[in-house]
DNA sequence: GTCCAAGCGGACGATCGCGTCCACTTAAGA
DNA sequence: TCTTAAGTGGACGCGATCGTCCGCTTGGAC
């Protein structure tokens, strides 16, 4: 394998497609050490900054230079999807725990709950998670399709249990998180407003809406928002 | 008038400052027009890419150079509100109109669904909404406390006539506005999520929930999102 | 201890958006 | 028609970010 054409730039592409199996194990402990830090950084600096932040920033802020950022991850997705791919994992089991649950209906509103809550703990993930969505909640098409396919047996269980309602689709999943991504990206608060808008949400799709208590409304009013302050308005346009 | 002192460069802001009433009128016709189409443009550019779009894309789009642009409105932010005030006063009003209609639980939702039918239909103006928030829906904190006051007033009214949910609180508008924008802008589409979301939503509101047949399900499923392709991305980091 | 390539850091050129400045154009009153 | 200042356009300087390049450092095999 060393044979191969050696046009000198072309030797690492040639090494990491060739060898790279029988190399996995030679990787030097600093640069693991490394890519530990980077991605520690980066989970830091895209919640205070959002995931537009300058790489040069995430870089600093892992004490190494710009350029061993690009070798770990070339692209800013590749960074964004490494730094919150343990989060998508924990997305993906919560999955598979919900089908273990007894209850059908428990496990969908512990699904929805899980997945929601992640979301609002870690800053920076919504983000990641609406911006990377083909890709992300897993690596591959075929892992997706999965998802997908336990996802609306869930559904089918909940709503044979009389639980869930009838005409709920599938679908309303993307749009239940895709709408509480946005509420959190622009609420960077205590979460009171996220749970409020997931226990109506989830009220809604009860067949028979037990009226559970809803959680404590916000402090939100329409002239006090911490919304277009220095702080979240840095989300959008961050600065070193 | 004229007799204050004329170093050169403060000359304008005199003149701003102090004829700017008497000078109303005097407006020159270019200017109007121009001011115009730079409206016209922005609308455009934020729809197609986001209100972080350069100035220089809207002035170009507009047919006028960069400092005309900046000479009508001095700051993004100034732009943004420039574009989309209609729409806040379409918001606005709508509240009114809320207010009169007989049976309180239709104006509150009627008022619901026109500001998100506006959100959907607006491209850009979602994200407007949410940035300028605290100085947007209207131009003073005055008359931000009047809306505010207004909306408890229907708020107190629907819960009266028993249609509305006790436990429903004025600030869960700015938590469904805020997760309504958020989904619209993740999804630039035909604005059926945006309906089923909406849907769902008014019927947790709803003490009985008369379960009215919802909106049909979106099309989405977890991997044919168009969310992250090259057009949405644009909406977050536009390009020329 | 020696060696060497994997790994590293930071400088650097390129690109992009911002907002100002200034010489030119033109609307509109006299 | 003449005048004039409001209005215009685009070039330009500035600063930020990107991603690459290259010479140096260091882990770890022997």
């Amino acid at each position: 394998m060393d044979a191969i054409v050696r046009l000198d730039r072309k030797r690492e592409t040639v090494v990491a497609e060739s060898s790279r199996i029988t190399a996995r194990n030679r990787v030097r402990a600093d640069a693991r050490r490394n890519r530990e830090r980077v991605l520690v950084a980066a989970r830091a600096v895209f919640a205070e900054h959002g995931i537009d932040a300058p790489m040069a920033t995430v870089a600093r802020r892992a004490g190494v230079g710009v350029a061993t950022l690009y070798r770990h991850f070339p692209t800013r997705d590749a960074l964004v999807r490494g730094a919150f791919a343990q989060q998508m994992e924990t997305c993906a089991r919560a999955l598979t725990e919900a089908l273990a649950v007894p209850d059908p209906w428990q496990g969908f509103q512990q699904l929805v709950e899980t997945v929601c809550a992640l979301q609002r703990e870690e800053r920076g993930f919504p983000a990641a998670f609406v911006a990377a969505f083909p890709e992300s909640m897993s690596e591959e098409a075929q892992s997706r399709q999965r998802v997908e396919r336990d996802f609306t047996t869930l559904v089918r269980r909940a709503q044979a249990s009389g639980a869930l309602r009838a005409d709920f689709h599938p679908s309303d999943l993307v749009v239940v998180l895709l709408a509480h991504c946005g509420l959190v990206a622009a609420l960077p608060d205590d979460g009171a407003a996220s749970r409020r808008l997931v226990a109506y949400l989830l009220q809604s799709f009860r067949t028979d809406p037990a009226n559970k208590p809803l959680p404590p409304p916000t402090a939100l009013t329409l002239r006090s928002l911490p919304i277009a302050t220095d702080s979240s308005r840095g989300q959008r346009s961050p600065r070193t």
